[in-house]
RNA sequence: GCCCCUGUAGCUCAAUGGAUAGAGCACCUGCCUUCUAAGCAGUUGGUUGUGGGUUCGAAUCCCGCCAGGGGCGCCA
């Protein structure tokens, strides 16, 4: 937010190290720690290194210390700078408190919502996340994927760049037709009421469906026909659904939209707005197209003359000596089309028909090998923007049993979870909230349930594997979502009672407590923590900052009086700084697909 | 066999190659007649799996080893 002093600071350092024949290495800014003072600092270990490999007899260390003293010499006096310090190699330069204070929080303020926003990049980012196979219900393995998704979405977006959102549903396959089969079958023409009821009764009728369909031990020859000819049913019924039976198709779409509606119903829950929908069955026809393309070209082999498969020999296309991304198959033997083939398929509609330059995709860790060979492909296609396609991986979400699995019914359904979160704060909420009022109680108790569980799954590292433990994604004290509402309320609160005096720009010229700087240095650094989210794909930069802020605005509410501040300029300056607070919680929040309640 | 990920406090996790490795939970001690105690302040807790290397400086980069997880041509 200081980039005019830091680069009016950083020419004054370049202009001295020419003079003096000091060869200077980049200047790398930070904050300063241990102070309790607000300000940046940089060292100048990299350039006493440069000249120590230049030549000269020199120890770094004291060396970086004689440059910042000289450094520190030559800067001499600037604006806003209220002292500068060379200590242990590093040049320290303290802010002018009065000024950078106003300076930040009225930013903060005038830029409301979109204090933090990025300037525009004129560079299209699609994000796809939000991949469940139709028709099954959503378990929290798919909320911690849409949620890192959509906090990925809102972040890239913010920081400046043309976003699309989009989903891929899995709507066809054999586990779909499984459900088909099993409802024709056993259950044709029941229908429970209720959108979750039905996705979830389908999800157990697959359950029931797998286990009927899976060899068992010591099974009689009367099980293993029956068995077998049940598979039989199912994968005649895959192939009626292939070649267009009518009567099929109609099965399919019905349960499809049930699956559908399950969905859209959640992902209203989450606040989340796909821009595209794309469909695994849409892009089967194509695929099969872009097969016949890619042998024509020479990148694919097509084995089937001999009986095998199309496939493509990644690592020998790309000339590359060790094996990397291997072989893959991109049709089979039968004609049919893959999950690989579908993917490039895909990936084309995306270059063309949406022009991204750049691809993210949100998807399960253990697909990295397919993902890394989709683009490798894309690559050997002639996609230039293959070189943009970037695999955000995430861990999966097991139980502590095990790892949950949609065919053995064996799932924690995000709905239960959801509906569980709601219970337990509704019952905090009995005792620590008595005054809001019953209409506002249940929306509330949503934001802040989800709120503890969307937090939950982006305060890990997207690379780290996660056991579910619903008590610890649940926990509404200390490191969570609810921890940093309550700062955003708490400080909504204040100013509400304020409301009889309006928040007029402040002059901070008292001196100020080190919590007051602590929380203006937490909001100066917002707009540089939301590029760096972007930058590095990873949301758990802004699930840290928002943190990091809520705890400057909780030890500053606890210590630092504002409506009883003992100077009228100072409860007006504290005010503007609240406000300031509260703006930044909420667009921090926001980016993390969290509510910022006004009461708790 | 090859490839990828992980290993940090009792537990769950942070930490652009930089100053003193930080939080939360749990444990213990204080703080509600004062802007919401879903909070604050403090105590306790570390050979960053291990052995080398690079570097002025390594939890971070490189190599070996150990442990756990995942993946590897007709599943998605």
């Amino acid at each position: 937010m200081f980039e005019g002093e830091q680069q009016l600071i950083e020419s004054k350092i370049r202009e001295f190290c020419v003079k003096d024949d000091i060869p200077i290495a980049e200047l790398k800014w930070s904050p300063i720690p241990f102070s309790g003072e607000w300000g940046i600092s940089t060292s100048f270990f990299a350039t006493a290194a440069l000249e120590a490999r230049a030549g000269k007899k020199i120890q770094v260390p004291p060396r970086a210390q004689e440059i910042a003293e000289q450094a520190k010499a030559a800067i001499g006096r600037v604006n806003g700078i209220s002292r500068i310090e060379a200590v242990k190699g590093y040049l320290n330069l303290y802010f002018s408190t009065s000024e950078y204070a106003r300076r930040v929080v009225d930013e903060a303020l005038a830029a409301g919502p979109d204090f933090g926003r990025g300037a525009p990049k004129h560079e299209r980012i699609m994000v796809e996340y939000c991949q469940p196979n139709l028709p099954h219900s959503f378990h929290i393995g798919h909320h911690r994927n849409t949620v890192l998704g959509e906090a990925l979405a809102r972040i890239v977006e913010f920081a400046g760049f043309d976003t699309i959102r989009a989903s891929y549903p899995g709507d066809i396959g054999l586990g779909v037709i499984t459900i088909l089969w099993a409802y024709e079958k056993f259950h044709k023409g029941q229908e429970p009421q209720g959108i979750h009821e039905r996705g979830q009764w389908l999800l157990k009728i697959y359950a029931e469906a797998t286990a009927m369909l899976e060899p068992k031990e010591n099974e009689t020859s009367e099980e293993k026909a029956r068995r077998e000819a049940y598979d039989g049913e199912r994968r005649e019924m895959y192939k009626k659904w292939d070649a267009g039976d009518p009567y099929v198709r109609s099965l399919w779409l019905m349960a499809r939209e049930w699956g559908l509606d399950e969905l859209r119903d959640i992902l209203r829950i989450l606040d989340v707005k796909m821009d595209v929908w794309f469909f695994e069955s849409e892009v089967d026809e194509p695929s099969k197209k872009i097969v016949e393309e890619l042998i024509a070209k020479g990148i694919a082999d097509d084995e089937r003359p001999s009986g095998g498969a199309v496939i493509v020999k990644i690592d020998e296309k790309l000339g590359l000596k060790k094996e990397k991304y291997r072989t893959n198959v991109i049709l089979r033997s039968d004609g049919t089309s893959l999950y690989l083939t579908k993917d490039l398929a895909l990936a084309k509609v995306k270059f063309e028909q949406y022009q991204v330059d750049r691809s993210i995709y949100v998807v399960d860790v253990r697909q990295s090998m397919h993902l890394q060979q989709a683009f490798a492909i894309l690559k050997l296609w002639g996609f230039p923007q293959a070189e943009k396609c970037y695999h955000l991986g995430y861990g999966f979400v097991s139980l502590p049993e095990g790892a949950m699995s949609a065919r053995r019914g064996r799932v924690v359904l995000f709905k239960d979870v959801m509906d569980e979160a709601v219970r337990r704060v509704l019952a905090v909420e009995s005792e620590k909230g008595p005054d809001i009022p019953e209409a506002e109680r249940q929306r509330v108790a949503e934001e802040i349930g989800l709120g503890a569980l969307a937090y939950s799954m982006l305060s890990v590292d997207n690379n780290k594997d996660i056991v579910f433990d619903i008590n610890e994604a649940l926990s509404f004290d200390g490191h969570t979502g609810p921890y940093i509402q309550n700062a955003h309320v708490r400080a909504n609160s204040i100013l509400k009672k304020a409301n009889s005096q309006p928040v007029q720009p402040a002059a901070f010229n008292y001196e100020l407590t080190a919590h007051e700087i602590e929380l203006i240095e937490q909001i100066s650094r917002f707009p540089g923590k939301v590029q760096q989210a972007a930058d590095e794909y990873r949301p758990l930069v802004m699930a840290s900052y928002a943190y990091d802020l809520a705890n400057a605005f909780h030890s500053f509410y606890h210590a630092v009086p504002v409506l009883q501040a003992e100077k009228e300029e100072i409860r007006g300056a504290r005010l503007r700084l609240v406000a300031a607070t509260k703006q930044t919680i909420a667009n921090a929040l926001r980016l993390l697909d969290i509510k910022a309640p006004e009461v708790m």
